[in-house]
RNA sequence: GCGAAAGUGGCGGAACUGGUAGACGCGCUGGAUUUAGGUUCCAGUGGGCAACCCCCGUGAGGGUUCGAGUCCCUCCUUUCGCACCA
């Protein structure tokens, strides 16, 4: 054996060892338990960055240790394909997307090789390979047959310059991110996805996944947004013709002190009444164009016109007038809603600047009899209560009431109670060119064709370069010009494509059956569904995770696939850090400077006090820790580090530095001390192997042990319980190689020549190299070899510790009086609570202590492993 | 405003079921090796005290308990998500 140990010889040596074997390589095999472990599959950017080694370090980490615990296991890896950053990309430097794309993916896929994953590159898969979107198309054209998918005109973020929609994120200020333009809402036709129709299914399944994060579950929940209350009709005239105006309230319990309703500026009264009504038809037209930020809209002022309109109330019969209000979602709800400032907050503001009558028909829970009468609006004012000024309703508490007043107005046929969504459906058309092409043809006379099944897939053509004016696409009679399906005649392929999340909402099914041409899934993916573990950035904790639950019912209801959960258990990763630095000019300019061009000074006790650029000396600021960007100049690039300090190193700082769901700040200082402790493992192997001249292994004497080897032999097996404790229920990873360090530590001071002293030093080497070779894979193959093993590593069966050398004979018990540690004694492993007791009292520093005081109880709790003396 | 999470040494973090606070590592200090730097090894490292077997110490204040970083109440701070959702 090498006494120096070199990461680049040793991961080359692994990693073509594996390759040879094609040991990742898996096949279906009911007769094991089957695991499928997946991590998040990348936007292929151009390179790695640290948040995806951190990610797929964790998921490699589960699935080696997996796999020795006996699982079939399944670690695939895909491309998340299509996408903007390839437009932009193509824009800038006049390159197709599909070349840039292409190219990005073998990059990062030698650097995921480089770092010794053990995914099962048979299965590759690329969002942007016809073989692929074929089945996003065709499971569309499913849905549409079955009413899933539909088309609707809605209202969207419109970018004049780019003529594409925006999405909300993609607005800033009211400005197009890229061109600056003012953002226009145009109503657009649109292909949506009814996940409405699951919101139920959607919100109930939740509670059950428990293993899934509370946060993550929290954010669907709340997405979701379901909530009970009533919908409320207000009847009226129009042109001798009974109507009702309908609004939705969660506080039907406050229909008595209604003074006005207010309908969204796209609701068909505001419509009919802005026909001769000119300033209240610019009004409208003035908030249909308003801000597209959602935020914004929070705090914007509440504005309103008089419709001129009345509608009558329902129980009490009298005159309600309708106003437009800005602050009506035509979206949620009716797109109308009853006005009651008097309890509630927006409704208060706008009454009072509008000189609306208030009413106070709600006494809250705890308050006395007194009216609100004040001019500032109080939190108090929308408690739940009792009613008041409410006629028969008087007295009713809030549920009361609402049961009282819904099941008069269902009386009437004026309403009913009702549940709410906040859901939207899906909408999935954009106005891209790099993505999954719309399969349908636009005929002037039949309509919306479908493509029929046997022509697909629509190819996306893989030649064009956008320029920035729109989708190339639409300037390519090659790819639009097409035959109606249906009459013949002359017709235009639909040119958008499908939303990107359309295609990864489903790509974890068709890793089990990426080489079936004939059928989007197969019977594969019963035997691998659900995905075991799943991994990824919190960042996807709504869209992406909730569109995969919905696809997955979609196709459960179609009978393709058995389970209707897609993920049983997720870890949500937290994100990787780096020092920010930087220096503001006069003139508002600020250059960033990247953390190794930058020197942090300390003081005595190594606490930061400053820092300074090399290569000037001068100061710069410390703006804190943030995510790794190109904007900041603070990240870091893994294929430098990779051949710096190798995969091993890198991969056991990302897992020790910090809990996985944790934020993990990146350190040089701490690859280093990451680096040493393997070049520590290696040479302290080498020592025991090869320095000592005698490579066999001894054999071992249980019962002739020493005390000191015993104890040596009973940390190994200590330590195996708790690593396996943290891969296994826990899912930690700092834990499992701070108790590995513990062991070497106690091992580097175990000194024993003796053969038995050997043999003792033998098995937990073993063990250590077991225990880590999931984390540091390539080091732990080839030492395994080294400590006298033929078989591979990854194939060895997970070790179980040794019930015998868990055995103590004796025991250190902690001794406190009144709470505090005042000593300890040692017991025999056997000795009986009263036996304890006595041991702790009879302690020297114990009887100082109690000297002189009454000792009133003497307290050892289950497990005796302390005693607590009450004086 | 609503929802979720978190506040522990100079730093990252550990303490899993209420039972030895600060494991493990980084940094720092001293020493050995080295021509030197780096590497490697040894020792020390929460604060106070000349020192301890002492006192203090887990965001603040209160409470429960033999015993609280952990449980309960009040408050403060930070991060994240959602936000005119009727």
């Amino acid at each position: 054996m090498q006494e120096r140990y070199e990461h680049a010889a040793v991961e080359r040596a692994a990693q073509s060892a594996w390759a040879e074997t094609r040991a990742f390589a898996v096949t279906e095999d009911p007769k094991r338990p089957k695991y499928y472990c997946l991590c998040m599959f990348p936007y292929p950017s151009g390179r790695l960055h640290m948040g995806h080694v951190r990610n797929y370090t964790m998921g490699d980490v589960l699935t080696r240790y997996m796999r020795m615990q006996g699982y079939n296991v399944l670690q695939p890896m895909g491309w998340d394909a299509f996408g903007l950053p390839a437009e932009n990309a193509a824009i800038k430097n006049g390159v197709p997307p599909a070349k840039w794309t292409y190219d990005n993916i073998a990059y990062m896929k030698g650097q995921l090789q480089q770092l010794g994953f053990a995914l099962d590159w048979n299965r590759e898969l690329a969002t942007c390979q016809p073989a692929y979107y074929h089945w996003n198309q065709w499971l569309f054209l499913r849905m549409l047959e079955r009413g899933i998918a539909y088309k609707k005109t809605g209202v969207v973020n419109w970018d004049p310059v780019d003529q594409t929609v925006l999405a909300n994120e993609q607005v800033l200020d009211g400005r197009g991110w890229r061109t600056g333009a003012p953002v226009e809402k145009r109503e657009i036709p649109m292909y949506y996805l009814r996940i409405t129709q699951y919101a139920q299914d959607l919100l109930e399944e939740l509670d059950r996944m428990q293993e899934w994060p509370e946060r993550v579950r929290a954010m669907q929940a709340n997405w979701i947004g379901r909530s009970e209350g009533v919908r409320i009709g207000f009847p009226y005239q129009l042109a001798g013709e009974r109507r009702v105006l309908n609004v939705f309230t969660t506080r039907a319990d406050t229909l008595m002190g209604t003074t006005f309703c207010a309908v969204a500026a796209e609701h068909p009264l505001a419509t009919h009444a802005a026909r001769n009504d000119p300033a209240l038809a610019e009004f409208i037209e003035e908030c249909k164009r308003g801000t597209a930020q959602e935020a914004e809209i929070a705090v914007m002022e509440k504005r309103g016109m008089p419709t001129g309109m009345f509608v009558t109330h329902p129980l009490s019969g009298e005159p309600v007038p309708v106003w437009v209000g800005n602050y009506v979602l035509m979206t949620y709800g009716e797109g109308a809603v009853m006005g009651v400032p008097g309890h509630d907050e927006r409704d208060f503001g706008f009454a009072l600047k509008y000189g609306l009558p208030i009413k106070f028909v709600i006494r809250p829970d705890g308050a006395n009899a007194a009216e609100f009468t004040t001019r500032e609006w109080r939190p108090e004012y929308s408690a739940y209560g009792v009613c008041v000024h409410s006629g028969k309703y008087d007295g009713l508490h809030y549920q009361a009431a609402v049961d009282a007043i819904a099941a008069d107005l269902q009386a009437k046929g004026l309403g009913e109670k009702q549940v709410q969504w906040r859901l939207r459906d899906w909408g999935i058309s954009r106005q891209r060119y790099w993505g999954c092409p719309i399969p349908l043809i636009l005929c002037p006379k039949c309509g919306d064709v479908p493509v029929p099944d046997q022509d697909l897939p629509v190819v996306l053509p893989e030649n064009l370069v956008p320029d920035g004016t729109g989708n190339p696409l639409n300037k390519t009679p090659s790819f639009y010009e097409v035959k109606c399906p249906q009459c013949g005649g002359d017709a235009r392929r639909e040119t958008d494509t499908m939303d990107t999340f359309v295609d990864s909402s489903w790509y974890f099914l068709r890793f089990a059956c990426t080489d079936d041409d004939r059928a989007m899934v197969d019977e594969r993916a019963n035997y691998w569904m659900a995905v075991d573990q799943y991994i990824g950035g919190i960042e996807h904790a709504i869209l992406h995770l909730l569109y995969s639950r919905f696809w997955m019912r979609v196709m459960r209801d179609m009978g393709m696939i058995q389970v209707k959960e897609p993920f049983a258990r997720l870890l949500t990763q937290g994100m990787v850090l780096n020092n920010i630095y930087s220096r503001h000019a006069g003139d508002g300019r600020v250059e960033y400077f990247h953390p190794d061009d930058v020197e942090v000074q300390l003081d005595a006790n190594g606490a930061q006090i400053g820092a300074k650029l090399r290569r000037d000396g001068q100061p710069v600021q410390w703006e804190g820790m943030r995510t790794m960007s190109k904007s900041k100049n603070n990240g870091v690039d893994p294929t430098d580090l990779v051949e710096r300090f190798g995969a091993d190193s890198i991969r056991v700082f990302m897992m020790f530095k910090a809990p996985p769901e944790d934020t993990l700040e990146w350190s040089d200082d701490g690859v280093e001390g990451s680096a040493r402790f393997v070049r520590r493992l290696w040479r302290m192997v080498w020592e025991h192997v090869d320095r000592d001249g005698k490579t066999g292994v001894p054999r071992q004497e249980l019962v002739a042990l020493s005390p000191a080897q015993r104890e040596m032999r009973r940390m190994a097996h200590a330590t195996l319980v708790k690593v396996t404790d943290d891969y296994g229920r826990r899912r930690v990873f700092n834990t499992a190689i701070a108790a590995v360090m513990e062991l070497m530590n106690a091992l580097q001071k175990f000194d024993d020549a003796s053969e038995q002293g050997r043999a003792v030093r033998h098995e937990a080497f073993e063990l250590i190299v077991q225990m880590l070779g999931p984390i540091a894979p390539h080091v732990c193959h080839v030492l395994w070899k080294e400590l006298g093993h033929a078989d591979p590593l990854i194939d060895h069966p997970w070790p179980h510790p040794d019930p015998q050398a868990l055995v103590q004979d004796r025991i250190e018990v902690v001794v406190q009086v009144n709470g505090k540690l005042r000593s300890k004694v040692e017991v025999g492993a056997s000795a009986s609570q009263d036996e304890i007791r006595a041991a702790a009292l009879a302690d020297a520093t114990i009887q100082k202590w109690i000297e002189g005081k009454a000792v009133r109880k003497v307290i050892v709790p289950p497990g005796n492993k302390l005693v607590n003396v009450v004086v």
